[in-house]
DNA sequence: TCTGGGGTCCTAGGACCC
DNA sequence: TCTGGGGTCCTAGGACCC
């Protein structure tokens, strides 16, 4: 048996679906295989952009994020498509299936992307063999093709599940490093954008290479200390585990719309607000979560963005509640300019369960000036069940004073994450 | 006719506390 | 006279990814 990887070293895939919406809906719609398909946001709009497309539209030079009028200049004979997101769900839920038959050490990334921690699977046979069978079953059972990394880390498994597409299968060695890494532009490395790929070049880095061999200091004073991992990625150093739980440690919900024209009547952009409030409320109560924090964003005619957040007293959830704040928040930010863009955003989520659960701990609590709120609240429960004190916990919220009868048990006990992780990276 | 919507993580300054 | 130093929390913005 040929010893790919040292004893103690891991073996990690990453699963790369290839422009997964349009994969799916060819899949749904078999005459669709083989043309040019685009599926884009707000079709019927003038501001629609190209979420994906097929790799027949990429021939015409079509990209993701052109915008639909320009993608249609390059390819007049461009088929497009709305997003159906319950079809993609759907697909994905089907294709972390596939995955969780080899390893229950599956963590999904993004709808269409996931890393599998293989290092123990070897009953399923080498990884290679374990990639194209995972890849066989995905185009089998869904009809849909995906390109595989098998590396020892994360980073690596990422960087060559992008080097062949569509149904590639790469293995990315660390002795490659040096021939098949290196070369690439700093651009091309997963974590490194636009920006950071400008600043690099004003320190001489240009290549992977470049940066494998930077000078610390200076890529610390430039980057912060995302100069020093990036260095390391380049060098093939990750120690990330894969994670399945982290896909459940939700951090913010959000909902934001671009309206389909510029808007400065206060009265029509409250509405918007009000039903993005709505979606956020809905995403919330099916996630099981309150909110601690909110925020808005605002972005004006010429695109200048702005956000606004503030921490609550207490917790929330209804859409009445998130409406009244979101709408203080704006009043405040508002400079009055036409809006292009309006958003609302939970943040610092707590869980449900353990909301009411820091409201029990309230209730042995010997602080006798905290004695009356607890005494209200348990009493209310008793009496009404848990649905009251979900009422009587976010029907006090003022949103313009962090003030009342909430904020002392809110900081003690509310904030505190259920989300803490106990795994240092 | 320019450029969506969902997120995460990091930084930096000011407030506040000891 | 002349002005600590560390820590945490909050908020705004930026970079990045899919």
């Amino acid at each position: 048996m040929k010893e790919m990887y040292p004893k103690n070293g891991r073996v990690i895939l990453h699963v790369d679906m290839n422009s997964f919406y349009a994969s799916v809906e060819m899949a749904y719609d078999p005459s669709l295989k083989g043309k040019p398909l685009a599926i884009a946001g707000n079709v019927e709009e003038r501001r629609g952009i190209i979420v994906t497309c097929s790799y027949e539209a990429r021939k015409f030079g079509v990209k993701t994020t052109m915008p639909l009028w320009e993608a249609k200049k390059l390819c007049p004979q461009l088929i497009v498509r709305k997003p159906n997101f319950e079809r993609y769900r759907a697909a994905s839920m089907g294709m972390f299936e596939i995955l969780r038959q080899y390893t229950t050490l599956v963590e999904p990334v993004s709808i269409d992307e996931g890393y599998m921690d293989i290092t123990e699977s070897f009953e399923f046979g080498s990884p290679i063999e374990i990639a194209e069978s995972i890849q066989k079953r995905v185009l089998e059972q869904l009809d849909l093709p995906c390109s595989i990394g098998i590396a020892p880390n994360k980073f690596l498994a990422k960087m060559a599940s992008d080097m062949k597409k569509p149904m590639g299968i790469t293995v990315l060695r660390k002795r490659d490093i040096p021939k098949v890494l290196w070369p690439l532009n700093t651009n091309d490395m997963h974590g490194v954008g636009k920006k950071t790929a400008e600043k690099l070049t004003t320190i001489g880095i240009q290549t992977i290479g470049d940066l494998a061999k930077g000078n610390e200091i200076q890529l610390k004073t430039l980057l912060g200390i995302n100069g020093i991992r990036i260095k390391e990625r380049a060098n093939g150093i990750d120690s990330r585990p894969v994670d399945p739980e982290s896909i459940e440690e939700f951090k913010s919900i959000g909902n934001s719309t671009t309206l389909p024209r510029d808007v400065s009547n206060q009265q029509e952009l409250f509405q918007v607000l009000d039903s993005l409030a709505e979606t956020v409320s809905v995403r919330l109560k099916r996630k099981n979560v309150l909110a601690s924090a909110l925020a808005i964003t605002i972005r004006y005619k010429d695109r200048k963005t702005i956000t606004r957040s503030k921490k609550l007293s207490n917790p929330i959830l209804h859409k009445e509640d998130i409406a009244a704040f979101a709408k203080q928040l704006f009043l405040k930010s508002w400079n009055g300019d036409a809006i292009r863009l309006l958003g609302i955003t939970g943040n610092d989520l707590v869980d449900h369960e353990h909301a009411y659960k820091q409201l029990d701990l309230f209730s042995y609590e010997k602080d006798a000036k905290k004695e009356p709120l607890l005494k209200t609240l348990s009493n209310l429960r008793d009496k009404y069940g848990k649905n009251i004190i979900e009422k009587a916990g976010t029907h006090k919220v003022d949103p313009s004073h962090n003030v009342g009868t909430g904020t002392s048990f809110n900081k003690d006990f509310l904030r505190s994450s259920p989300n803490k992780k106990n795994e240092e990276d």
